[in-house]
DNA sequence: TCCGGATATTTCGTACACGAAACATCCGTG
DNA sequence: CACGGATGTTTCGTGTACGAAATATCCGGA
C-alpha cells in the first residue's frame, strides 16, 4: 500500500500545487472561453489548430497529440464531422486507420481564430526573465522526473515484474 | 479579439507548457488509479478525505473546495449516496442548505485509505532542497499574478466595464 | 406583512474522458 | 496460403464537468 505520508506538508508545497492547479484549469477555462465565441468548445478549437498546423492526422496521432483516448476523440470529431468541420478519409494504403481532414469551413475558422491554445499561459510565460525561464523548467523537470519513476514504480510493481537500473533519480 | 501571438515562443515556454501539463494529469490519473483500488473514483475520494478532514460540508462549500460547479457535485454526491458513502442532511437554520455528511461505512474507507490526493506530487515537491521550493514558488506565484490579471482585464471588457489601472500586462 | 432580489440546490442538455470489448484490417511466420 | 497476434477505430457504459433554467428558501425594506 501506498505508504501514510504524515501531514507535516511545508506550506510552499501546498502553496506550489494550489498554484499549478490554478494556471492548469484557468488556461483551459480561457480556451474554452475563446472558443465558445466562434461556437466551437476546447478541445475542438485545439484541434482545428492541430490540424491547421500539421495538415490531415490520423485519429491516432490526433489522440496522441491531444493526450487524450481513441475513444474520446472518436467521439470529439463525431460532433466536428457532424457540424462540417472536417472529414474522415480512410487510407488507401492501410484501412485500417482514418485521416481527419479539415473542411473548407474548418480551414476558414482556423484562419480567422488568431490564437494558440493556452495562449495566456504562454504569453504570461514569455514575460518572465530568461533566468527565471531556465530555472523554473530546470525545477519542473526535476520535479517531473520524480514522478515519472515513482510512475513506473507503481507500473512495474502492480505488473510483478520488477525492472532494474532504470536510473534512480537520487539528488 | 486576443492579439495574435506570432509562433517564435521560446523553447523553454513551450516545454514548461507541457511539463506543468504533464504534472497535472499525471496526479489525477495517479489519484483516480488509488481511488479505483477501493472502489471509489477520483473526485469520491478527494470528497470522502475531504469530508473526513473538515466534518460535515455544505454542498456549496464542497464545490468551493474541490473546484467545480454545485451541479458538478450534486452528481458527485448522488452517486455517493446511492452506494451509501455520505448522507444528505437539511440544514435545521437555514432550509435551503444541504450538509454532507460521511456515512459509517464512509468514515471507515476514509481510515483505510491512508494517501492524500494528489500525494505523489506532494511527495516530490517535498523532496526538493528548500530553495528550489521558494524559488518555484516565486515564480509560478509571478506567472499566476500575471494570469490573474490578465484574466480580469478580460472579465471586464467582456462586462463592458473597462477598469483603469489595473495593471496591463504588456512585454 | 408582503414582495422582490439574493442565495442554495437540483434538473436538464451537451460535451468530454476513460476503459473494456467489439470489429476490421494488417502482417509475419510456418 | 492460413492463421494468430498486433494495430487502428468504434461502441458502450459510467462518471465527471459546465451553464442555464427551475425550484425552494431566505431576507431586507416599503
Amino acid at each position: 500500500m501506498a505508504a501514510s505520508l504524515p501531514p507535516d506538508t511545508k506550506p510552499e508545497v501546498d502553496a506550489i500545487v494550489e498554484t499549478i492547479i490554478y494556471l492548469y484549469t484557468e488556461s483551459r477555462r480561457l480556451t474554452k472561453g475563446l472558443a465558445a465565441q466562434f461556437g466551437l468548445t476546447g478541445p475542438q478549437l485545439t484541434v482545428i489548430k492541430l490540424l491547421e498546423e500539421l495538415g490531415d492526422l490520423s485519429l491516432s496521432s490526433l489522440s496522441e497529440r491531444i493526450r487524450a483516448q481513441n475513444s474520446t476523440v472518436t467521439g470529439i470529431i463525431d460532433r466536428m464531422e457532424r457540424e462540417g468541420l472536417v472529414k474522415r478519409e480512410r487510407s488507401t494504403t492501410d484501412r485500417r486507420v482514418v485521416y481527419i481532414r479539415l473542411s473548407e469551413k474548418g480551414q476558414k475558422l482556423a484562419r480567422e481564430i488568431q490564437v494558440e491554445p493556452m495562449e495566456i499561459f504562454r504569453s504570461a510565460l514569455t514575460d518572465l526573465s530568461q533566468s527565471d525561464l531556465e530555472h523554473l523548467l530546470r525545477i519542473l523537470a526535476k520535479l517531473q522526473k520524480r514522478v515519472v519513476s515513482h510512475v513506473e514504480g507503481r507500473v512495474s510493481e502492480a505488473m510483478g515484474a520488477p525492472r532494474v537500473g532504470e536510473e534512480e533519480d537520487k539528488p
